[in-house]
DNA sequence: GCGACAG
DNA sequence: ATCTTGTCGC
C-alpha cells in the first residue's frame, strides 16, 4: 500500500449535522471531491459508519450504492450496536446489531479505545476486518484515514476556519 | 422522562 | 466536530 493520489473539496455545507443524517451533509462534498481523482480506487475507507445505522444504512453505505464501489466504516465509537470490549492488543470483537454482526471493534493500540469497523457495502464483515488490518501502520486510524484527515486539516487551514471534515 | 447521539 | 491542560513517547 502505497500513497497515490489525493483531491479536495471546497464548498459550502447545506444541511446542518444531525445523527443519523450525516449523508445529508457530507454527500455532495464528498462525491465532488472523488470525482476529482485521476485514479479510482478499488474501495472506499469512510470515517462514518455502515450497515451499524437505524435504516441499517449509514454514510459509508450510502456511498457505496451511489459509486458502486466497496467501502468500510471506521469511526471512534460505536453509534449503533454492541460489542465486548476487546482488551489485549489487536485483539477484535464482532459488532452485533440486530441479531447479526455487522462490524467489529478492534483494539489497534494498547492505550486508546478501540476502533469500530462497521460492513459498507460490497464487503463482508471478514473482509472488513482483514483489509483494515492490513491499513494499520502503527497508529490508532488506518493509513487511508490519517492522511486524509491530516489532508482536510492543513486544507482548513491552509483557508483559515471553515467548514468541518 | 432522561440521556445519548457517526462527524 | 471544536476547545483545551497536562502528560508521555519517539
Amino acid at each position: 500500500m502505497e500513497f497515490v493520489e489525493r483531491t479536495v473539496h471546497i464548498g459550502k455545507i447545506s444541511f446542518p449535522y444531525i445523527s443519523g443524517f450525516f449523508s445529508f451533509r457530507e454527500g455532495e462534498g464528498t462525491i465532488r471531491a472523488y470525482q476529482k481523482l485521476n485514479h479510482k480506487p478499488d474501495l472506499l475507507m469512510i470515517n462514518a459508519c455502515g450497515i451499524t445505522h437505524p435504516a441499517n444504512a449509514g454514510f459509508t453505505s450510502h456511498i457505496g450504492v451511489v459509486l458502486d464501489k466497496p467501502t468500510i466504516g471506521i469511526t471512534k465509537r460505536i453509534f449503533c450496536g454492541r460489542a465486548k470490549m476487546p482488551q489485549k492488543e489487536k485483539e477484535a470483537q464482532p459488532l452485533y446489531h440486530e441479531g447479526t454482526q455487522k462490524g467489529w471493534l478492534l483494539k489497534v493500540l494498547p492505550e486508546t479505545k478501540p476502533i469500530v469497523i462497521t460492513v459498507g457495502h460490497l464487503t463482508s464483515t471478514r473482509s472488513c476486518l482483514d483489509i483494515t488490518k492490513k491499513c494499520l501502520r502503527g497508529n490508532k486510524m488506518p493509513e487511508p484515514l490519517r492522511i486524509a484527515h491530516r489532508c482536510a486539516g492543513e486544507e482548513k487551514k491552509k483557508r483559515g476556519k471553515r467548514g468541518g471534515t
